[in-house]
This record gives C-alpha cells, sequence and structure tokens, in this order.
DNA sequence: AAGCGTCCCAACCGCAGGTTG
DNA sequence: GCAACCTGCGGTTGGGACGCT
C-alpha cells in the first residue's frame, strides 16, 4: 500500500517504510525525541528525507496513535468540527486525541464527505445544495399551481400568471416569499379579496418555520456550531441539531435511515427520505383551518371539499404531500 | 478463475507561515 | 529588512485490497 517506492533525485528513499526504518525511526526520537526533523535522519541513520520521517512518526509510530475506526462519537465530533472550521484537518485532529490529521482527513474525504453529498448536502458549506433545494421549491410551486387549477372558484390563469411571475423574478421561491407577493400584488381585479388559498397561505406565512427550504433538514450553521463548540453540555449531546440522518449511523455498507440514498442516488428516495415529515407535524392543523375558512367564506361545496380532500383523510397521509409532493415526478 | 473497477489510506508534494542569523 | 531554513498544513497520488461480473 501507498506510493510507489521510487527512489528521490537525491538518493533518498522513498515510498513505503520497512520495519527496519521504523525501529530506526522510532529508537531515535525515544532517547532524543522528535523535532530537528532535518538533521535527524543522518542521526538515525535513515535514508529519508526529514520531511517523510516526520510524516512517518506523527501518523504511524507516535505511541499515543488511536488505531481502529472511528468511533460514532468520533465521527459527530468530525461532523460538527468541519461544520464550524472547514477542512483545517489539524485544529479538528486537536479535539481528536489519538487520531491524526492525516487520519481524519481521509476518513472525511472516503466517508463522511460522501455520505453529506448523498444526502444532498454540500460538504463544503453543509448546507443543502442549492440545485437540490431549487428542484424542490420549483416541484411545490409547480404542484401548489395544479392544485390551484382544480379550484374552479379562482381565476386560475390570473394565479398562474402571478407564479410565473414570482418565479421569475425571485432566485428564492420560498412559499412565503411567494404569498406575502401574492397578497400584495397590485391585482385586486384579478384576485378576490376573501380568497380561501390566499387565506390559508397566509396562514402557513405566520408559520415562521414553514418554507420550503425548511422541509429540508437544515445543517448546523456556524454560529450554532460556535456556540456547541464552547458549550459543553451541548457538545455531549448527541441530538444537537444536524440533521436527523446526522446522527451517527452505520453507512456505506452500512445500514441505516441512509440506505435510500445508497441505492444509486435515487433524487426521489432522497427527497423522501429528507423528511417532509418536518412538515406534516404541523401543516396538517393549518389544512382543517383551511377547510373551515373555505367552507365559512364560500359556503362552495365544490372548493372545501377540493381542500377537504385533501386534508380529509386525517390519518397517516399528509395532505401536503399530496398538495406538493403528490406528483408523477416524484413517484 | 480472471479481469475490471472502486475503495481505502499511507505517503508525497507544494506552499505558507514562523524562526533565525 | 531580507534571505535561508524549518515546520506544519492541506491537497493529491498511487498501489494494494476488495468486490463485482
Amino acid at each position: 500500500m501507498g506510493r510507489s517506492p521510487s527512489s528521490a533525485k537525491n538518493g533518498l528513499k522513498k515510498g513505503p517504510w520497512d520495519a527496519e526504518e521504523d525501529k530506526k525511526l522510532a529508537d531515535y526520537i525515544q532517547k532524543h525525541g522528535p523535532g530537528g526533523w532535518i538533521s535527524l535522519p543522518k542521526l538515525a541513520g535513515l535514508n529519508r528525507c526529514g520531511k517523510s520521517c516526520r510524516l512517518r512518526w506523527i501518523n504511524y509510530l507516535r505511541p499515543d496513535i488511536k488505531r481502529g475506526s472511528f468511533t460514532p462519537e468520533e465521527e459527530q465530533t468530525i461532523l460538527k468540527l468541519h461544520a464550524v472550521l472547514g477542512n483545517k484537518w489539524s485544529a479538528i485532529a486537536t479535539h481528536l486525541p489519538g487520531r491524526t490529521d492525516n487520519e481524519i482527513k481521509n476518513f472525511w474525504n472516503t466517508h463522511l464527505k460522501k455520505r453529506l453529498i448523498r444526502m444532498g448536502y454540500d460538504p463544503m458549506t453543509h448546507e443543502p445544495r442549492a440545485d437540490l433545494t431549487a428542484c424542490l421549491r420549483l416541484l411545490a410551486v409547480n404542484n401548489l399551481s395544479n392544485f390551484l387549477n382544480h379550484n374552479t372558484l379562482l381565476d386560475v390563469n390570473a394565479i398562474k400568471l402571478q407564479f410565473l411571475k414570482q418565479i421569475l423574478q425571485s432566485t428564492d421561491v420560498g412559499l412565503p416569499n411567494l404569498v406575502s407577493s401574492i397578497s400584495s400584488s397590485p391585482a385586486p381585479d384579478l384576485l378576490p379579496k376573501e380568497n380561501p388559498i390566499l387565506n390559508s397561505l397566509s396562514q402557513l406565512e405566520n408559520q415562521s418555520s414553514f418554507s420550503l427550504g425548511a422541509t429540508i433538514p437544515q445543517p448546523l450553521h456556524h454560529p450554532i456550531s460556535t456556540t456547541l463548540l464552547s458549550n459543553p453540555t451541548l457538545q455531549s449531546d448527541p441530538q444537537v441539531p444536524f440533521p436527523p440522518s446526522f446522527q451517527t449511523v452505520p453507512f456505506d455498507g452500512e445500514v441505516g435511515q441512509f440506505s435510500a440514498f445508497s441505492q444509486g442516488d435515487n433524487l426521489t428516495d432522497s427527497i423522501s427520505q429528507w423528511d417532509f415529515q418536518s412538515v406534516t407535524d404541523f401543516v396538517p392543523s393549518i389544512t382543517k383551518e383551511t377547510t373551515t375558512t373555505s367552507i365559512s367564506n364560500h359556503g362552495d361545496v365544490t372548493s372545501s371539499s377540493s381542500l377537504i380532500q385533501c386534508g380529509g383523510d386525517g390519518g397517516s397521509s399528509s395532505p401536503w404531500r399530496e398538495i406538493f409532493f403528490d406528483d408523477s415526478i416524484l413517484q
């Protein structure tokens, strides 16, 4: 394993270390201590460059090196620290006794980074990838538009036009933005003032946590991370605000909640795995209100039944899942 | 069993920052 | 102030191990 033992330009040996070299280096450092890496090879009788000796000592021979795979706690620590520090491997290593920066870096590149990518996160920012987020938002807007299509009381074309307008104008087509824009849109002639859809959407808007972006598990943002790191209690709490999937679960051949992602990076699976549950936790009640509003405002069986149908099942399936994600694309 | 592709990780490389004379 | 040297860091490489066909 490792690099080819090609000889260096200056005749110094390169490539994997053999047992004899390891012993020479270890013996020398045991007697004289680490340091003086430039002169060390000569003094220790090694035909290696100082850098190579230093690296071998730090990454392999040091007595306090911890061997074996990373524990779930260590993985968690790496994820948290990386969210704050980025690729500062040496800084991260100081929080993991017995682990070297090289080892952590390798572990990140071969496991954690891939895991984040599969989950749809940008491994550098720890935030949902912008392309996926935008895709989800457009799908949601599309589904909402389709939903409105079935509402015969409304001037569907007018609403569509306004949706389109919003999509084109905004780079961040979050539903709240959309709602407020529609609500404040100077088109009184096109939209009835007592519009059940707008009423319900406005209620959604008031749910501060609701946005299509918020349906995606939010990564740890740096300020929070900083707080976490400075708070020993939180540090030790594995439930700190990482996305649920971040809670270290066996992966990569491993089983666990990531399994859907590992199956060919299927976007649909990924989306469904992205815990829209968090939306359904609060949305059903809103939908019920919507139904009530719809009926009281208009007394129209058609419109209300449409809404009731969405929320009427009251069971485990979410009406919002139908409204926003009941799409053939997501099937 | 052989060929092929992917994974994993030790080790190398280049660069930046600090120290010394 | 400057150059040379030293140390440490992060990115990258390359080859053995392993799994799949």
